[in-house]
RNA sequence: GCCCCUGUAGCUCAGUUGGCCAGAGCACUCGCCUUGUAAGCGAGAUGUCGUCGGUUCGAUUCCGACCGGGGGCUCCA
């Protein structure tokens, strides 16, 4: 693909793309290209000058976001031909696909998008041409979007928006594009920054996904309208893997292999977003715990215990009260106090380290627990484990100087990220929230932020890890870091966040005598490293898809005896693995082993040992594995010395006698 | 919280255009089979058709409210 191809004044780029002899169709297709300035321009698009170009392919994200907002076009026509009465919102390009939102009468039926979607399918053969046009006037162009008041809205604040989302305006002026039939004639058309891509021939493939509301504007204040999600791509095969991909995320849903692997519920009876967990999903909660509660104690933190409710004035004493009274669960009176479920553990901790004077000399300070609390989130968000109303924080507060902080952020940053390693995650990336200065929602003064943010952007940089800027993100009272993890289909989850906390040992005047005898506040650091046991646990799930490593499984080992008779010397073999602590069980169900080993490879337990006549013979087992790979006639003190190696190893692959 | 969709056996789902005892597969129980790497055969049991109210001679089916679940929006200390 050439860099840059030149232009000359008063011809199309489309005629110097093809005289470069680069693709206008296939997977490659230039679709738009790129001026001196950076902005990209339609293929149509003719300078006074001579000017270089670059190309832009439609397989670019460049390329990828034109076709997307191009294929939001089309939507956007089939429904206002199949609903004239609908009007238009913004359609832009997003992550995978697009958007396009509509005020309708009635909202939209499964059977309207597929009438939809054929409608599009007919558009898109039609080869439309996409056409340029600019207003004369803001005036012009009100008279012409009369019809369209969420339009009218858009001209009026011109390119003063979140470019990223609003593509109808940008760029100082007002432009339209036209669809024109194979004659020449407008058959539609919509207020648009662009660019687009030459003809509506050139959209490869595409699908609708879903219809949703969504506020006007992103506000709850605004009315709901109806919003089309679809995806397109540039070529069929793309569009295929990616709905592949989606049945795989579903394939892996936690709630769905959950109830598969009997390892926790939602029961009705306590209410929405309070799991249950079952036995085998205790197990894993408890290694989870175990584990990380051990690790915890290595680094220096001291395991402490707090109730689950406390009377309202530490709430406001913490300063959560003001902001988070409506994410509470409403208080309880007795004895004439107000009691709140916990949200958050920090202001008990700091009681801790209230309860006596404190030294420099036992800082830092590392208080860490399992802390349960409970929010009152919002009916429509409870989501599986990853979105819950009670749930336990594996959270940490370290009391250190001032200048000592920057030290106890990398700290915690290289103990997170070793700790997320130990559990199988090894592909992360940091985010750093920071205040939105126009907002009055955080406290403490500038020059507060200023150092917070700064202590933990050094660390973050540090770090060699990517660093995503979050503004606006912070809670109110300071910035924080949270470390992102790709999983094992690459989608990213929030999981750890280290926050910077200059506000709260203020308002509970925590203090230290320091060297020199004088009584300073030490600075908080929150940190979070799974957020919540529940939630982490729901993402290994999906991780592993429901195959977890062999320390983490719930059963490690399933004893399957060919005949009934051979279950007595499986057992004993059972009896020798317990003694090492490992989760052993021998199938004596009824059952052929054929259908015993069916039945383990659905649960996905590690280890099946199989014994038959040739294995008490000769005081052996034989190993399948999940992956159906086999290791047979294996010594008994072999077998348990693989197993019990394989378990304390606490590898994250495997086992397979590949 | 808002909008749309949705709730039938432990699970996955049929079904009833309002009417006798509501169905299948898997799981479960009991038999038979005694078996070498992903479902052996047979029999049986299983439901106040999410809850409460309304319409109706009659509601699992229609309507409403509530409680769950799903997809989004908004929110996420």
């Amino acid at each position: 693909m050439a860099d840059s191809v030149v232009v000359p004044a008063g011809t199309t780029a489309a005629d110097a793309v093809a005289a470069a002899g680069l693709p206008r169709i296939g997977p490659r297709a230039v679709v738009v290209v790129r001026d001196p300035s950076g902005r990209l321009r339609d293929l149509d698009w003719a300078p006074e000058l001579d000017t270089e170009v670059a190309p832009v392919t439609i397989d670019s994200p460049e390329g990828l976001a034109v076709l997307r907002h191009s294929t939001a076009h089309v939507l956007a026509q089939a429904v206002q031909d199949l609903f004239p009465e609908a009007k238009l919102g913004i359609g832009p390009p997003i992550e995978n696909g697009f958007y396009y939102d509509f005020d309708v009468e009635k909202p939209f039926q499964p059977d309207d998008l597929s009438k939809i979607e054929k409608r599009m399918q007919q558009i898109v053969k039609a080869g439309q041409t996409f056409r340029r046009r600019e207003y004369a006037s803001a005036e012009q162009a009100k008279m012409e979007l009369a019809h369209e008041p969420y339009k009218l809205e858009l001209v009026d604040i011109k390119g003063d928006v979140d470019a990223a989302e609003v593509m109808e305006v940008g760029h100082g002026e007002l432009t339209h594009y036209d669809n024109l039939d194979s004659g020449g004639e407008r058959v539609w058309g919509d207020l648009c920054r662009g660019p687009h891509l030459p003809s509506t021939r050139m959209i490869p493939a595409f699908k609708l996904m879903r219809s949703a509301a969504a506020y006007w504007r992103g506000s709850e204040k605004n009315p709901q309208l109806q919003r089309i999600y679809g995806t397109a791509w540039p070529s069929r095969d793309e569009l295929k893997a990616y709905l592949t991909r989606l049945a795989e995320a579903e394939r892996r849903d936690h709630r769905k292999l959950g109830s598969e692997l009997d390892l926790f519920s939602f029961p009705d009876e306590l209410g929405s977003g309070l799991p249950v967990f079952h036995p085998k999903g205790g197990v894993i909660k408890r290694e989870m715990e175990d584990y990380v509660r051990a690790r915890h104690i290595e680094e220096g933190f001291q395991y402490v215990g707090t109730p689950h409710i406390s009377k309202e004035g530490l709430f406001h004493t913490s300063g959560h009260l003001p902001y988070y009274a409506e994410t509470m669960f409403p208080p309880m009176s007795m004895e004439g106090s107000d009691y709140y479920l916990k949200a958050m553990n920090c202001p008990m901790h700091n009681l801790i380290f209230r309860s006596r004077g404190r030294s420099y000399r036992e800082l830092p300070l590392r208080l860490f627990e399992f802390g349960s609390v409970y929010r009152y989130e919002k009916s429509g968000v409870i989501h599986g484990l990853t979105r819950v109303r009670g749930f336990a924080q594996d959270d940490s507060h370290s009391y250190v100087t001032r200048e000592d902080a920057p030290h106890e952020i990398e700290h915690l940053l290289t103990f997170i990220l070793s700790l997320l390693r130990d559990f199988g995650l090894d592909d992360f990336y940091l985010e750093l929230s920071t205040r939105d200065p126009k907002s009055d929602k955080f406290i403490g003064s500038d020059e507060q932020w200023e150092t917070g943010t700064r202590v933990l952007e050094e660390v973050a940089v540090a770090s060699g890890l990517e660093l995503v800027p979050d503004p606006g993100g912070a809670a109110y009272y300071g910035p924080k870091i949270s470390v992102q993890a790709r999983d094992a289909i690459g989608r990213t989850w929030q999981m750890s966040t280290i926050q910077y906390d200059f506000n709260q040992p203020a308002r509970f005047g925590l203090e230290y005598q320091a060297a020199d005898g004088s009584r300073q506040e030490p600075v908080m650091i929150h940190a979070a490293k799974f957020g919540s046991i529940e939630r982490f646990l729901g993402v290994l799930v999906e991780h592993y898809a429901g195959a977890f490593p062999a320390w983490l499984a719930p059963v490690q080992v399933v004893g399957i005896p060919i005949r009934d008779d051979h279950g007595g010397y499986l057992e004993e073999f059972a009896a020798r693995l317990r003694r090492e602590g490992i989760r052993i069980e021998v199938d004596h169900s009824t059952d052929r082993m054929q259908k015993k080993i069916r039945t383990a490879q659905q649960q996905k337990i590690p280890f099946m040992a199989i014994a038959g006549d040739d294995d008490v013979t000769g005081g052996t087992v034989s190993f399948r594995y999940r992956d159906g790979s086999q290791r047979n006639g294996v010594p008994l003190d072999e077998a348990i010395a693989h197993v019990v190696e394989v378990v304390r190893s606490r590898v994250n692959t495997g086992p397979s006698a590949a």
